[in-house]
Formats: C-alpha cells, sequence, structure tokens
DNA sequence: CGCACTCTTGACCGAGATCAACATTCGTGG
DNA sequence: CCACGAATGTTGATCTCGGTCAAGAGTGCG
C-alpha cells in the first residue's frame, strides 16, 4: 500500500492543483482500476460519435481535442496535457461530439465508466473534484472563444502559449528560468494555427513577432518565456479562469 | 402539492429534454426553495470575479454571459433561453470568470447553493443530470469555438440562429411554421455581432445574404426559418451536439 | 543520402473592420 | 395621439489583417 500510495499520479496532481484531496479520497483514486497503454503521435484515441465505455487521463505526452467541420477544415479545441482527463465528459454525454487524438507519443490511462461511477456514489466529494475539472475546462473555452473572437492574431498565439506555460507550471511540468517559465512543447505551427483558427502563415508570421519583441524562445522542442511580463501583456493574459488554487 | 406539481418549472423543462426524470426527481426539484426575481433588460445578474452564494435559471426573457477584454471589447460567450441555468459552475468555481446580464426584461430563479448541494447528495441522479447540463454547455463552447474558427461570416451567422431555433424548439418555446421552427427573438444586431465576433455591419450583411438566399425571415423581434434544410447547410449546422434526446 | 515534414519568406488577394452618413423603429413624455 | 430623441438597422467607401499560393530553406528520419 505504502508503494501505491508513494506512486505519484499525474490526475492525482491535476486535481490537487485545482482542489484539496483527502487522504483517503487520494487512496481511493489509486485504487481505481485502471489500463495503461502507449499511444504512437498523431492517432486518434476516440472519435466523434462514438459512445466510449471509459475515460481516460494523459499520463505523459500530448493530445488535443478536435473537431472537423464538413467542408473538411479542422479546429482544435482543446490541448490536454498530462494529468489532463479529456472526455471527462463522456461520463455523461453519450455520444462524443469531438474526436481526440495524440499529438506527441503519450502514455494514456483508461478508467471504465462503470468505476469511475462507483467512485463518485462512494465519495461524493470525488464526484465534485471531477464535476470541478470539467467546468474548468469549460471556463477555458469560454476564455478561447473571446480571445479568438476579439484578440488579433499576436496576441491571440500570446494568450495560448501563457496558458499552456502556466498550466504545465500548475502540476509541476515547468522549469523555472530566470523567473521565467520553461516547458517541453512539441507542437507545429500548423497544429498550432488549426488551434487558433490562423492560418500557419500568420501564426509564423505572429511568432516571429513576439521573437523579436524579445518576449519568447521556441526551438527544438523547448518552450521558453523570456519576459512573462511582456508575455502576459501581449497576450492580454489573466490567469484567473483556470481556477488554480 | 398537486398544485404544486401540475405549475410547470421551465428548469424541468430544460432538464427533461436533456435526460429522464422520475417523479420522485421532479418533485423534488419543485421542493427546491427559491426566489423569483424580475429583471430588467441590459442589466447584470452577476458579474465577473464574484463569488455568489446562489445559482439561477431563466424562468422567462434572454440573458447571455460575456467577458470583457482588457481593452474593452465584449465577447457574448453564451445565450440562455428560458430553462436554462446559466450559472451553475458557480456550484463549484469559487469565482465567476464571466458577467451574466439580461438581454431583455427577464425572470430569474434564484437557488440557495446549499439548497442545491443537499438536493444533489440525496438524489446523486439529479446531481448527474445538472453535471450532464454544464457538460452540454461545454459542448456548445466547443461548437461555438469550430464556428468561429472555421467558419466565415454568413455560415457563422445562420449557424448561431439554427442553434437558437432548436435550443427553443427543445423546450418547447418555437411555434411550426410549415414544418419551420420560428421563434420569438428580440437580439439586435450588435449583441449578435458581439456573440460572433463580427463587427455589427458584418452582421447585417450576412443576414442580408441570409435573407436573399430565402432562408430566413426575422422582423419585429419574430425569428422565423423559411427553409430549415437551407439554412442548415448554410451554417453547416449538425445538432448533434446538443445532446438532446 | 534522400525524402518528407516543418519552417520561412514574398506576392497577391479577399473577407471583414472601420468610419461615416442616413433611414427606420421604438419608447417616452407632452 | 403625436412628436421627438435615442437606439437600431442599412448603405457606401476605404483600409487592413490575415488567407492563399508558391517557392525555397532547414531539419530530421529511415
Amino acid at each position: 500500500m505504502d508503494a501505491i500510495l508513494a506512486q505519484k499520479s499525474p490526475l492525482i496532481s491535476k486535481l490537487e492543483s485545482i482542489a484539496k484531496l483527502t487522504d483517503e479520497e487520494r487512496q481511493a483514486l489509486l485504487l481505481l482500476p485502471v489500463q495503461e497503454e502507449e499511444i504512437a503521435a498523431s492517432q486518434d484515441i476516440v472519435r466523434e460519435g462514438e459512445s466510449p465505455s471509459r475515460s481516460f487521463y494523459i499520463r505523459s505526452g500530448l493530445t488535443c481535442g478536435y473537431k472537423t467541420t464538413l467542408s473538411g477544415k479542422r479546429q482544435i479545441t482543446a490541448i490536454h496535457i498530462p494529468g489532463d482527463a479529456p472526455d471527462l465528459q463522456s461520463l455523461h454525454l453519450d455520444t462524443l461530439d469531438i474526436s481526440i487524438a495524440t499529438l506527441a507519443t503519450s502514455r494514456v490511462v483508461f478508467m471504465r465508466h462503470d468505476d469511475v461511477r462507483a467512485l463518485c456514489r462512494q465519495h461524493p466529494r470525488i464526484a465534485d473534484v471531477l464535476w470541478r475539472e470539467t467546468l474548468i475546462d469549460a471556463a477555458i473555452y469560454r476564455e478561447w472563444l473571446t480571445s479568438m473572437g476579439q484578440h488579433e492574431g499576436v496576441a491571440r498565439v500570446a494568450h495560448f502559449l501563457c496558458e499552456m506555460l502556466l498550466r504545465h507550471k500548475a502540476v509541476g511540468l515547468a522549469q523555472d528560468v530566470d523567473g521565467n517559465p520553461s516547458i517541453n512543447w512539441s507542437l507545429t505551427q500548423t497544429q498550432l494555427a488549426d488551434a487558433l483558427g490562423l492560418s500557419s502563415v500568420h501564426v509564423n508570421r505572429s511568432l516571429q513577432a513576439l521573437r523579436e519583441m524579445g518576449l519568447l524562445y521556441w526551438k527544438g522542442g523547448i518552450l521558453t518565456a523570456l519576459d512573462w511580463q511582456g508575455l502576459t501583456t501581449a497576450g492580454e493574459f489573466d490567469p484567473a479562469y483556470l481556477n488554480l488554487r
């Protein structure tokens, strides 16, 4: 049991970044039966229209939720980092309205819906925390909507990167470089474009602008803010919506 | 008791449009202590940054959730029609990340958080339904994101109006005109622009395009689809994301 | 070593923003 | 019931942000 408790679960880190857990609740979460799988990059984990009987969280890697319009365009609606549970919604919605795909090789941990539901019945506070988690996802959607609707290209890119840096930091996945956050970051500019509703050409130019302003460094899978304060200003970024503790 | 049960609650209509309720659950919902208020148009009901101790649902009228960027622009992130519970999230998120305002004179029904939480503990299936409700809100955000990111103006307007028509129909607030839905609709074009991330001028021109295509009628607070099939095609609208029964 | 993917740059084009006037509707008080 | 002012809707002219197309430069992987 000690061994189990010692083992650090990214899901628990994540949940603790947004709520307090008692030892008992932590333990109940650790005892949840799971199946772990490694999935290569650019693979769908679940697809729009499916009705999965299990949810999952990310142990390592990077995934995204996306929709494809009838005319074939793609919108990335969310980015998921380790600890995130991208399709928790499928617990209460029978049909998925999005597909979820790996952006990099990822380790994914599946939990059967029945088991999660039983856990929620036994520990209503865990149900509340999971609910809270989905509500924060919704808050992120609202923020993205606002950014897409009202910010022009450069600000949109800056805002997005601020969010990624801070979310990594919140679950202990960011390094500190002179007081600025730095993370492993393997997204392509095309993928970024799909998330922001911009063309990849424009994303490229916006990134150059941010680099010229001395706000960030991004190369070889490393993203570092060179001036966190400046970056948040450029992106009109206020982290309140992330509801971090 | 019969009198109470006979009285039709918009919240129950709404919840029944997305899930089944037992008589017992319906009754428990009806017995929830509430306070009703009438609020004039263009008033904030709750404001960003507040931590309300009660949630509410709309009995009649129209409200919206919105954010204001630091540079003063406004994005409407959601429209709420009778039966919707716009700030159910505040049940589990301490600080509001949006403001909610009336768009027309509205009757609003407040429920104390403590009472709702007690109801959820006693009837876990009601908790699930309310959770489901917030998950559908999230699905709507995802769809809006996709529409804003990938659809051009005319399609975006068409998509939005399709959603409004269908959501009204789902809670029994739409008339049927030759097989097409028709609703009371008091939004201004400027408000529509704030919701879609377009300028009001462009919304105006997009609406004209849709009228010229013979797809819709909108005048004097009445919105009618003249060709539902055509309107959904123009908006690339697929209602799956609304998770209606 | 070579192919494929990503990033970068330039030229051009178009959807939609902005600005500014005018028309219409509607609510209000005289 | 009419008159008037404010909010809304409509139109035209102009400009710009960002899309598209296309070609080249890195970069990485088999």
